[in-house]
DNA sequence: CGCATTAGCGCTACACCAGGT
DNA sequence: CACCTGGTGTAGCGCTAATGC
C-alpha cells in the first residue's frame, strides 16, 4: 500500500521529495530540475515522490541559487491600449515557448513612472526587460543608467522602436511605412493633409510625421499642416473635432499617427455630420485588428506586433541574437481613402 | 573626497552595501527592507551607500527568506482581446499601487493548458492567482487539485465570475445583466432572436443565454434561437454569416455573448448587404472601450472592467476580504437596437 | 534601546567517493 | 590501477529574523 496522501499543510520541498523517494537531496534535484542524468531507478522513484507530494519546484529557491531568473519583464505604455496587447501576446506567447515567465508593468506614458517601474523591475532580476514605452523628449540619461544597472546584474534590456542608449534594438522603420504611406495617399489625388500626432519628441510620431511629409510632399502633396494631440482614441476624437470645429476643406485626408487616433478622428468627422471617407478622409498606422470593424475600413501601414513581440523575446533570451533587420511595413489602401 | 563610482559589473548585494556604509548586513538589511527602526546616522550612511552603489534588493533572495513573494498572478484567456486587456490593467495598475507585481500567462481558452500554466506559477509562490478564463465544461478536479496545491503554497486563488472550488470569486451577474438585456429589447418590439454563443457548458455564455432567454421571453419575444460559435470577433462574423446565409427575418435580433461577438457579427451584416441596426438589429455585452467607434453603436451591457480587475486584486491580497457584491450591470441602449 | 551575530529559507553545483570494468 | 559512471555531502546564493550583547 502506498504512502496515504500527504497531509502537507505547507509545500512540499525538495528536502520533502528526496526523503520521500529515499534518496539524497542532490540526486532529487538533479531529476526534477537538473541537468546531468540520473539511473533510471533513481529516477522514477524520484519522479513518484515528486507527483505524490505534489511538488513544485520553488522559483525563486532556484533563482537565488541559480543566480538567473526565469522571468522577462515587459514594459508598456498601457495594456488595454491594442497596440500593446497585441505586442504584449507576441511577447508572452514567445516567452512561454521558450519556459519563461512574463511579468508586465504600466508606464501610463510617464517617463518618470517608467524610471521607477524599471527600478523595481531590476529587483526580480529578469533574464530580460523590454521596453514597449515611446520614446520622448525627457532627459534619456537617468533611463540609461538605470538600465545599465541591469545590464549589470544579467539582464538583457531590449526597445521596441526607437532604441535607448545600451539596449538591444528591435526596429521598427516608422520612417519608410510613413512615407510609403504618403506616397500611396498622395497617388489616390489627395493635396491637402493634417497630421494629428503627438508632441514633439515622441520618436515615434515624429518618425511617422516626418515620413509621412516626405512621401506625401515628394508625390506631389502639399505639406502637411502637424497639430500636436497625443497617442489616444480620445485624443484623435478631439483633435479632430477642433479641426473640424475651425473648418476643413472636404478631400482634406487627416492622418493619425496611429489607428487608434484615426479611430478616435473617424468617430469625429461622423459626429459632426460630416462622411468620414468621402467628405473627409482619414489614414492611420499599425494595422490593429480593431480596425476590420470599423467603417469605412481604415488606410493603414500594416505593423506586424504580434511577430514584432515574439522578435522583441527572441533578443532579449538568446545570446547570439542578430540584430534582425526591421520587419517591412506594408500599405493597406482601404475606404477611408477613396481616389479622387 | 566620495569613493569614485563603483566599477561593479556584477549586482550590488546588500552585503556590499554594509560594508560600504560600515555596518553589519543585519542593519543595512533592516534599514533598507526592514520594519525595525534604525538610528539617524545610521540610516542615512546605509542609504547614502546604497544611493551609490545603485543597489536594489534582490526580489528572489528576500522572497526565499521571507517565504512570501511580492507577485501576483494573472491568467487571462487571450490578452489582445480588449476584455482582457481591460481587465489586465485594472489588475496591474491595483498591484502596483499596491507594490506587487504582475505575472501574466495566456491560457488561449485551453483547460490543458491552463493546468500546466497554474502549475508553473505555482512555482512562483505567487500572494495570489487570479483566473481570468472562462470556465468550460471539461473536469474541473485537476484543476482544483492544483489551486489547492497553490493555497497549500500560502496563496490566495480569485476567480473572476463562475468561480471554482476552493477560491475566492469576484461576481459577474451575467444572468441579471443579460436578463435586463432581454427584458430592455423586447420592450423595444423585439420578438424573435438568435442568440450567438460559445459551446455548451461555458459558464459565461451559458448565464449570458439563460438570463438573456428569460429577459427576452418574460417580456414578450418568443424563445431565441442559440447558435454555438465560440467567443471572438470571428467567430461572431462566421456565425452571423451562416445566419445570413440561410436566411434571417429582418426585424430579428443577433445577441452577440460578448462585444467582440457582436463587433463580428455586425461586420458580416453589413458584408452580406444588410443594414446592422435597421434589417438587423445586433446586441452585445460588456461594453468595451472599442464599441465607441462602432457604427451602429451597440446596444450592450456595461461591464466595469478596471473596477472588476482592481477587485480582483484586492480579494487576492486583503486578508479580510468581505467578498464584495456584484458590481451592478447596465444596459445601455444605442443604435443597433432601433425601436421597432 | 539599538546594534551585531548567525541560523536558516529552498535550491544548486561543486567536490567527493563507491563500485564496476 | 586508472577511469568512468552515478551516487552523496555540503558550501553557498542574497536575504531575513530570532537571539545575543
Amino acid at each position: 500500500m502506498p504512502t496515504p496522501p500527504p497531509a502537507v499543510t505547507r509545500a512540499a520541498t525538495l528536502g520533502d521529495v528526496a526523503q520521500e523517494a529515499g534518496v539524497s537531496l542532490a540526486t532529487a534535484s538533479r531529476v526534477l530540475n537538473g541537468s546531468r542524468k540520473v539511473a533510471e531507478n533513481y529516477r522514477v522513484r524520484v519522479q513518484a515522490a515528486a507527483e505524490r507530494l505534489g511538488y513544485t519546484a520553488n522559483l525563486s529557491a532556484q533563482t537565488t541559487a541559480r543566480g538567473t531568473s526565469a522571468v522577462v519583464a515587459l514594459l508598456v505604455a498601457d495594456i488595454a491600449d491594442p497596440y500593446f496587447g497585441q505586442l504584449a501576446a507576441g511577447v508572452t506567447r514567445a516567452a512561454e515557448a521558450a519556459g519563461l515567465i512574463t511579468t508586465i508593468a504600466i508606464t501610463d506614458r510617464d517617463a518618470e513612472r517608467e524610471l521607477r517601474l524599471v527600478r523595481t523591475l531590476r529587483g526580480q532580476r529578469p533574464r530580460g526587460i523590454i521596453l514597449a514605452t515611446s520614446r520622448d523628449a525627457s532627459d534619456p540619461a537617468p533611463l540609461a543608467r538605470e538600465l545599465e544597472a541591469a545590464v549589470a546584474h544579467g539582464a538583457r534590456v531590449v526597445t521596441l522602436g526607437a532604441g535607448v542608449a545600451g539596449s538591444q534594438v528591435v526596429p521598427i522603420d516608422n520612417l519608410a511605412g510613413a512615407r510609403a504611406l504618403g506616397t500611396a495617399v498622395a497617388g489616390l489625388g489627395y493635396r491637402s493633409a493634417v497630421v494629428i500626432a503627438a508632441a514633439e519628441g515622441v520618436r515615434t510620431s515624429d518618425d511617422r510625421v516626418a515620413g509621412f511629409t516626405e512621401g506625401f510632399t515628394t508625390a506631389g502633396g502639399s505639406a502637411p499642416r502637424v497639430v500636436r494631440a497625443g497617442i489616444s482614441r480620445d485624443a484623435g476624437y478631439t483633435a479632430a473635432a477642433a479641426l473640424l470645429a475651425e473648418g476643413l476643406d472636404e478631400g482634406t485626408l487627416l492622418f493619425g499617427i496611429s489607428d487608434v487616433v484615426a479611430i478616435g478622428a473617424i468617430s469625429a468627422v461622423r459626429d459632426a455630420g460630416r462622411v468620414p471617407g468621402a467628405d473627409i478622409a482619414i489614414a492611420g498606422f499599425d494595422d490593429i485588428a480593431a480596425g476590420r470593424d470599423i467603417v469605412p475600413g481604415i488606410t493603414t501601414v500594416t505593423v506586424p506586433l504580434e511577430a514584432l513581440g515574439a522578435q522583441a523575446l527572441e533578443a532579449a533570451v538568446s545570446d547570439d541574437w542578430d540584430g534582425a533587420a526591421a520587419l517591412p511595413l506594408e500599405v493597406v489602401l482601404r475606404d477611408s481613402t477613396p481616389r479622387r
